[in-house]
Order: C-alpha cells, then sequence, then structure tokens
DNA sequence: TTATTACATTGACATCTGTCTTTTCAATAG
DNA sequence: CTATTGAAAAGACAGATGTCAATGTAATAA
C-alpha cells in the first residue's frame, strides 16, 4: 500500500512535438492526501466481497449481530471470518462488543460516509 | 480473492446453553453473491490511495485526461502509474483512448452507481 | 533512416492477503 | 474442579499486490 502519497500539483508538461498540445490541463484534484488515505482504507476494507456481505448483514439488521449468526451465513471456516471482521474493525468500519462468551458486531454509518459522499 | 461465495442463508444454531439466546436473527441479507462480487471489485480497485486520487483527478476534470499530464501529478514512477490505470480499466471504472502519441483516460460513471447507491 | 517520445509490458522483488489448521483464552456448564 | 463452548490469535502457505528498472512498441521528429 503507498504510504508516500503526496500532495498532487500540476506541473505543465514542456517537451512536445511542435505546435500539439497533449490535452487541457487537469483540475487541482479536491481529495487531498488525508482523505485520499482514509477513503482507500475503507474501499480497501470493503474490497471483500466476504466483507462486504458482512457489512451489508450488519447495516441491514438493526441491533448487534453475534459472530455465531454470522458465521453459517459463509462457507468460510470461523477463524477465516475472524480474521474478516478484525480488517473490519482495523478499518473503522465495524465495532464489537463481549457478552458473556458471545461478541457482537455493528456498523459504525460514520466510517462510510466520507466515501459515500465522494461517490455520490 | 474469494470467488467461491455462496448464497447466503441463516442456519440457526441449536447447540446453546440453557435458555439463553445469542442474538435475534439477522435478516436474509439484500447483497447477492453477483452483487457483492460486483461491488467488491470495484472497492478493491479504489482501495488504493493512488488509483482513488486517479478517479478524482479523471472525474472532476470533464473530458479526457493524457496519461502525460497523470505521471507528474503523483510520485511514483510511469509504469506504476500506468499498472495503476490498467487496474481501473480491468474493473471497468476508466476506459482509454489513444490518438497518436498519447493515449486519453476517463471515467465511466455508470461503474460506480452500484456501490455508491448501496453506500448510501 | 535514425532518434525521440509516450505509453505499455515484462520480470524481479518484498510485502500483503485470504485461507486453513492448530492453539489459546475466557466464560459457562456440569 | 473439569469439560465444553464461542471467538480470537498464531503459524503456515500459496497467490496477489505495489513498486521499480529494463525492455518493447508504435508514432512522430529530424
Amino acid at each position: 500500500m503507498s504510504v508516500d502519497l503526496p500532495v498532487l500539483e500540476l506541473s505543465p508538461k514542456t517537451k512536445r512535438p511542435a505546435g500539439e498540445r497533449c490535452c487541457e490541463p487537469v483540475v487541482y484534484p479536491d481529495v487531498q492526501r488525508e482523505q485520499a488515505l482514509r477513503m482507500a482504507e475503507v474501499a480497501k476494507a470493503l474490497g471483500d466481497p466476504i466483507r462486504l456481505q458482512l457489512v451489508d448483514v450488519l447495516r441491514k439488521h438493526a441491533g448487534k449481530v453475534c459472530v455465531c449468526e454470522l458465521v453459517p451465513l459463509f462457507d468460510i471456516a470461523q477463524p477465516t471470518l475472524s480474521h474478516h471482521l478484525k480488517k473490519l474493525r482495523d478499518a473503522g468500519i465495524v465495532d464489537s462488543e463481549r457478552q458473556g462468551l458471545w461478541a457482537y458486531y455493528y456498523v459504525l454509518p460514520a466510517a462510510l460516509n466520507e466515501l459515500s459522499a465522494w461517490l455520490s
């Protein structure tokens, strides 16, 4: 993953075959480093079909969902699901609570707002 | 990447400490396999900050942008940029046209619609 | 023709990812 | 206490990813 993302600056080309323009200069990018890093992190976490469906289930379900209910939804082993949930947690998309033996996951809706707004 | 994503089905647990419910049954997921695969593919392509900024520049710029204008915006070598553009092309997010020596890239806005709607 | 330019492709490399099995850990059951 | 259960963590492993240098290719310039 790129971590050294620079602030973008337009440096017009100079060497160019006589008289011909390459293209109109691009607009100065609205999405700056930090925002791009944040949104790409969220997009990356959603970039796996199982994780995307996990988020979908958690979003559609009002409240918190037990891992024991999520496991049978997917054809993957329990530790693999746990791994995906951790990725979503690390990206700030979901959080979890322990209650006795069970772990309940829920979406942090604000985590998707920035990416959602940018995509709209 | 998971390619064998099943249609999700809720199979209620049976083994459970006496009398205690794990949680409310989750809703049947609205996002099915194919849709999840498509949206995850798009999200994955956006899951790199350079690619996300590339898409941002191309979206904000009305029209088609020459690669020669994109290269100086980023601190990466030209083949690396070419690689990222190919990823975006493979995901159906952008397309390109050749005109003489130059290659012009542009966003296919419809490619983002499904993910955008799901996130909203 | 020969040189140069714009971009893509190839090959190499270290790192990351998704998956599984095995193990660990905390909480509950008996 | 010990056994069991739900979930996370550790370790292994094949495959993917991001990067760059070098090379390839097609078009233009001289």
